[in-house]
DNA sequence: CACTTCGTGATACGGATGTACCATAAAGAA
DNA sequence: TTCTTTATGGTACATCCGTATCACGAAGTG
């Protein structure tokens, strides 16, 4: 797929490393062909933008429908939180990738509307939703919030996701602060770390 | 200046829109001026990511020299903070250009090693030396590791400017949000809020 | 068969960009 | 005075980019 090309020279070079021509070298394909599925660069930056979108939403519905139902309040936040941070290198350059295009969509706010407005939100209410239940049933720390814990959690990954790629943190030390902050959330305690 | 014309450039069309021709023109000079005093364009983009960071850092310098003396834990970590979020318009400009470097910096190790990685580890190890004062005044909440809690401070706030950046979240949310997480993290209470 | 549509290629065009080169004028040093 | 350095302008050149155009075969359809 072209769209999947353009992913691929972004994850080396960054978006301005994507042209026509490097998509359609990376694909194996001539340049008019890439013209013809999309026409403008416009259109093929958005089909990349949105297919990084479902990538994501697949791969986070694979790890939860691999957890016990019900899945326990803890192991369903923590699968949420495994996907936001570059641990390997298919991680990683999917978030370059998507990062990029949230610096793009900072300059451009018809481009952010849907995936980095609504997207977010309703990740947040999701969340929020996970957290009220884990609420009622008491494994959540006192006078924890469960719309300000959502903002929390999505916004603490994002930017521990960004210190990684920038390479200012390894991401083993990321989750290490994620665990950290995820052990004064709840009240009954998470998995034990595996022995090494 | 030259670096501040191509910090306003790239503030309103983002990084890309950064070209020698346009700073120039920004500037007021002509194009062959921005080639004497800065050979290449990467020298010219290098130049303005220094200022940039120097100006932040003077505007934090001068929050802190406003803080009684010596400062509470509290008002220092919110002083750190307050500039860590894209409230007004030049502020929002700053963090716009900024992170627009981070990802550049992302697929740029040599260029991400000052601004990107040492500078946040500095304020990192600063921000964990108050905290550990203050933990040993008995401010902080129990339990409570100052360097994890720095790591928290620092990636919240970056993730929360960038949901702000992006139009998920106003300025107004994303400093609830962080009066939130002090609140869980100071045992003395913070300012009043200011009445409506 | 004739014709139209789809998929693919090669190439041309206008514009923008980074860089290089030439020129000029002021100022200071010899 | 002559020479060198500093500061500034104008312009040309090669390259790359997005886009448009022409071309050609395969496939399906009447």
């Amino acid at each position: 797929m072209i769209a999947d090309a353009l992913v691929r020279v972004a994850g080396r070079g960054g978006l301005h490393a994507v042209s026509m021509r490097a998509v359609a070298a990376e694909a194996g394909v001539s340049l008019r062909l890439v013209q013809y599925y999309f026409n403008d660069k416009s259109e093929l930056m958005h089909a990349a933008l949105l297919q990084l979108e479902r990538q994501s939403a697949e791969r986070l519905a694979g790890r939860l429908a691999r957890l016990p139902s019900p899945p326990p309040a803890r192991a369903y936040i923590e699968a949420f939180l495994a996907e936001a941070l570059p641990t390997d290198a298919r991680s990683r350059e999917f978030h370059f990738v998507w990062t990029s295009y949230a610096v793009l969509a900072m300059g451009d706010a018809a481009l952010a509307e849907q995936p980095f407005v609504a997207g977010p939100d309703r990740q947040e209410r999701q969340l929020a939703g996970v957290l009220r239940r884990a609420r009622t049933d008491g494994e959540l720390a006192v006078g924890a919030d469960p719309a300000a814990e959502a903002a929390r959690l999505l916004t603490l990954s994002h930017g521990l996701g960004t210190s990684v790629l920038v390479g200012q943190r390894t991401a083993a030390a990321a989750e290490e602060v994620l665990r950290y902050h995820l052990d004064r959330l709840f009240t009954v305690p998470g998995p034990a770390p595996a022995p090494e």
